[in-house]
DNA sequence: TTGATTTACTTAGGTCTCTAAGTAAAATCA
DNA sequence: TGATTTTACTTAGAGACCTAAGTAAATCAA
């Protein structure tokens, strides 16, 4: 077999060094690039039906419970309000759902489902639950439940040591923060801050 | 001490549906979860040694390997060169490496660590550390291990079944699919192919 | 040795997610 | 009731990652 070229190194070579040690620092790593290859392997398949993989939380999320408002999507989901906003917003022009707002309140925006919305239900479980056969593929049934219940803990651990230092010094830090530093410390001579410096 | 307020749902509740019924299609996002997680509570301790999340990795590889070029170091991370790319040039700016060439070739670019960066190993390990004690806290070793090579099989069964169908019909879609197909269905006047099946 | 190809770095721009900071509407309270 | 707080949606903008599309240097072929 002549092996055809090098192979993209994104989903090839992430798997070298995972073979070696892994410290037990890395857990975030590995984690992470299964997220990855999870993703990306959904995201290819929900292209092809006009689908991003941001929309597919909420679609499914729609086609479980249709008429939630932004906030309780956002809250289903599990992200943010803005988020949520962009995903439907973008779902709205495609076409899968729309907003509308109730004469009892003028400020919840209500979420449904379109029959175009509602129809792609068909065809994309069967890609999620493909991908997931693969993922899993040649893996025993115990070690998936397993590795389902640690994850699961996981997630439970680090919510509860976050809530746990709540309002201590520890913030998630701004998206502007890291871009201030690099500023600050990229225009020349690092004298004092901040110079926007026209 | 009043408890601030609710405290953030992004934390919280995401938890709340992952005790029901996880049906066999959400792995994907239990493991998205988990890196969300890992990834937030790394990234706020980092932040308190103005290093961002993305330099982290590379910050690593460095420890281990100074002297790499870029083309290495995002084999090494597992990331594509823009990624590197960025992420170098930010941490230039900070002062954690420096970017040489060699006279042998104008074309590569080395990456040294620079005695800031050098130092920032033994403030940052131990945070990873932490961040890995408290995500596995009260589950057992074994389980860990098991999670572990459960994951790397995942990413290994999920590159392989992607080599796999190289060059067949499924790619990974372009950074500007969606975005287009947005346009096209929102650019005004829903008249003609904007419909959902033609 | 010249032309074609490959390699390594760059630039452009898009998705997804987040925090921060509005802005209105609704609910609560004095 | 009117003033204050809370809620729900928006807008702004950043970071991490990606694909696509350069550009220049190095290597290979004829």
């Amino acid at each position: 077999m002549p092996i055809p070229k090098a192979q993209s190194p994104t989903t090839d070579v992430v798997l070298r060094h995972w073979r070696e040690a892994v410290p037990n620092d890395r857990l975030a790593h590995l984690v992470k690039d299964a997220t990855r290859g999870l993703v990306r392997a959904l995201t290819m398949r929900l292209a092809e039906h006009r689908v991003s993989f941001g929309h597919w939380a909420f679609l499914r999320i729609l086609w479980e419970t249709d008429g939630l408002t932004q906030r309780g999507l956002s809250l289903q989901a599990g992200v943010m309000e803005p988020t949520t906003f962009a995903a439907i917003k973008a779902m709205e022009k495609l076409g899968y759902v729309e907003r509308r707002q109730k004469p009892s309140s003028r400020k919840n925006v209500y979420v449904f489902l379109t029959p175009a919305g509602r129809a792609l239900k068909g065809k994309l479980v069967p890609f999620a639950e493909g991908v997931n056969d693969i993922a899993v593929r040649g893996i025993p049934a115990a070690d998936v439940a397993v590795t389902r219940r640690t994850l699961l803990a996981m997630i439970e651990n680090l919510a509860a040591e976050e809530a746990a230092s709540q309002g201590a010094t520890r913030r998630m830090p701004s998206t502007r923060h890291m871009g201030r530093l690099v500023a600050e410390a990229g225009n020349g001579t690092r004298r004092r801050g901040a110079q926007p410096n026209p």
